[in-house]
DNA sequence: AATGAATGAGGGTTCATTCAT
DNA sequence: AATGAATGAACCCTCATTCAT
């Protein structure tokens, strides 16, 4: 076998605690002590703390991003002629999310999370690693994107792309906590797969919508 | 004064440095090196790092939501028969938020990343601080937006509110390494002004976007 | 104070582990026990056990090397016209020796297990540190010490210092080892300004020794 | 083959090591890491760290004393009538160092560390070990010492003994460090024969000198 | 004969906090 | 009102060693 059992609990507990703590409110030990192994274990398998992040990181990364890498160049090549709406882009993301979680409830959260960090300020070298790892498999997805968009300035998109990252980031992090309060307010349970689906027109919308002008007069 | 040059000191560097790190990356040690104050003066003057961050916490919640409840009733009183529409919310929001700002270029992020905190799921304790101590002030606004928004299911709602949210909060905590980001790829530099105003079309539209039906058969 | 009573508690413990333990056998926890201070005090007050090791270097090579650099100053002008014999040099070097340590009966061995180390392969950083700090002020007793060498080469000069420094190191840093095995061999106990005593005999003889030639045919 | 290839390549790369940095500082994980093998085949092979320890104290340990046996028997059988010299002696010694050094060149550095330890206060079971196991086989050669130095006390003895001793094993176990700053001093390079050259007749001249009368009014 | 996996003990360091002044 | 000194708890990591195969 590739991974080890031990490998494989290791991995398990600390995408559950990374999912709902964060990283680095989360110790070596609480993961130890969840997994079930010796305190000694995650540097044997992962060489550190850092290490094992950037493990889940490439469990989830990698096969995202080949999967819209994948999914871009199918559906150019089965109707190149006809253009690719923002919808479908939109789902094409979300599909991509469902493929990545599988089976594993805190996969999406910690997934989330990951990206999150990556836009810390203190974080560039995080940034660069997945720039430099993952843009190339992405870049088709974002001229697709980018062309949709097309009436926008490139700053306007810059903004957009980010404000509805934001959107799938915060969401899909504090997924947990999000499910525990509709349940408090409203005594309903949402499958992530319904909130998913929910995103999508409240994201195509955002992209689309009709800037405004004379802002400083607004404001 | 109604506090000491030391306490404001204190308040300037942590609202700085839990900008750009995060509360919990940032120590007592930073802090009071930044702030060119003693160790223990954290301590003797909020008490704890908890009291610290309650401290700003109060000093961006309290003057936010004052304003928003001052202006929800202004327009209330001014126009009673008129309908508030959600654009007119939203940049009652955006007002609001520059008003907090007032001139701390941190003050924005601090107070976005502690909105984040309080998602955090185990951050219940400062969850419920936080709805206890503003919730009052802030239904009046949330019920003119669930008004505006009636043929909306309640679960639709608060998806929606938090898809929203989550654009506000991860664009404004990570401010300043967006703006980097922008520098970097457009060497273009927005002011917070106009993100803030950009934001306003963007969350305006997803609010309102026809939601999608049989969403099992398409994801 | 200029050193609190916690920081030279530590330094005593720390002095008389170091010297009978050598620097990486001996541990912050068994300092700090013997010092009977908190774990974390050697960090508040040396930054880290090499800080440590720092101030203990500085605390005997100081105040030996200026003894050496006054005594040779004083020397060579209350008696000009006169050599300075090797034996006179040497002597200066045990009363340095007497001097730095003072009453503390392991400030001599560890300061020789500081040279030891200053030699070890992989402390390359140490040693520079030392001849940065240091050299000048020896560089007259050096001079001196060379000049009474005269008709050996550089490379022979270079041999014999290091031979009669090693006699000076492994003595003097063994030093409770030796005494204890003088005791269970003899039955008698040399005071350390004895062994010094005796050192300058020997050393003086092996630095005014005659090379023998022709060694490729002897071994 | 009595030993397998991989105890002899962990032994190789055992000794490299343990000569650049000494023995504590030397990991399991370093030395199977340079010998190419697998973590475990330290203890399989040597039982311990200190099983392998012991494994190289006996390769250099036993024919260096079965040397120096062997010499002074053949010696006082061949000519029972002349004295041996102190000189003679000396060189016995350094011939025995080379017969122990064979081809490896850390052989002689590892050897003098090893000796070194032994002399550390807290490794009173391997000074003890070393004493039972080859005490016998050096007692000739002790005995011929001492009478050539006859007129000495026996604690004067001692210290001499161990005087010189230092200067052996200080600068054959530095070895490597003391070339390299000889080469960066005086941009010239000696080989091992030399130097053990230029030892003799500086240790002889040391156990000859005649000792100094009246230390107490001189220190 | 040999090894990949795993472990318990202990390493130095850093944290927020508290105490005495 | 304020601070230098000190602390207990916890941090990540590395060590030599052992176990199952």
């Amino acid at each position: 076998m590739q991974q080890s059992k031990t490998a494989i609990q290791i991995l398990k507990a600390a995408e559950a605690l990374f999912s709902e703590q964060g990283f680095s409110e989360t110790t070596m030990r609480q993961i130890t002590a969840k997994a079930d192994v010796n305190l000694a274990a995650v540097n044997y398998h992962f060489g550190s703390k850092q290490g094992l992040i950037q493990a889940v990181t490439e469990k989830y990364m990698h096969p995202f991003c080949e999967y819209i890498e994948t999914v871009v160049a199918e559906r150019l090549i089965s109707l190149p002629d006809r253009t690719v709406s923002i919808n479908e882009l939109i789902e094409m993301v979300m599909r991509a999310l469902l493929h990545v979680r599988q089976d594993n409830e805190h996969a999406l959260s910690m997934f989330m999370r990951l990206l999150d960090l990556s836009y810390m300020k203190n974080q560039e070298a995080l940034r660069q690693y997945m720039v430099n790892q993952y843009h190339a498999k992405l870049e088709g997805f974002l001229a697709l994107l980018r062309k949709d968009a097309s009436p926008m300035d490139s700053d306007e998109f810059f903004w957009r792309l980010h404000f509805l990252l934001g959107s799938m980031i915060f969401t899909l992090s504090n997924y947990h906590t999000l499910i525990a309060l509709e349940q408090q307010e409203l005594e309903k349970t949402s499958e992530i797969e319904k909130i998913l689906h929910r995103m999508i027109p409240v994201i195509s919308a955002g992209f689309q919508a009709r800037s405004e002008q004379n802002y400083f007069c607004r404001l």
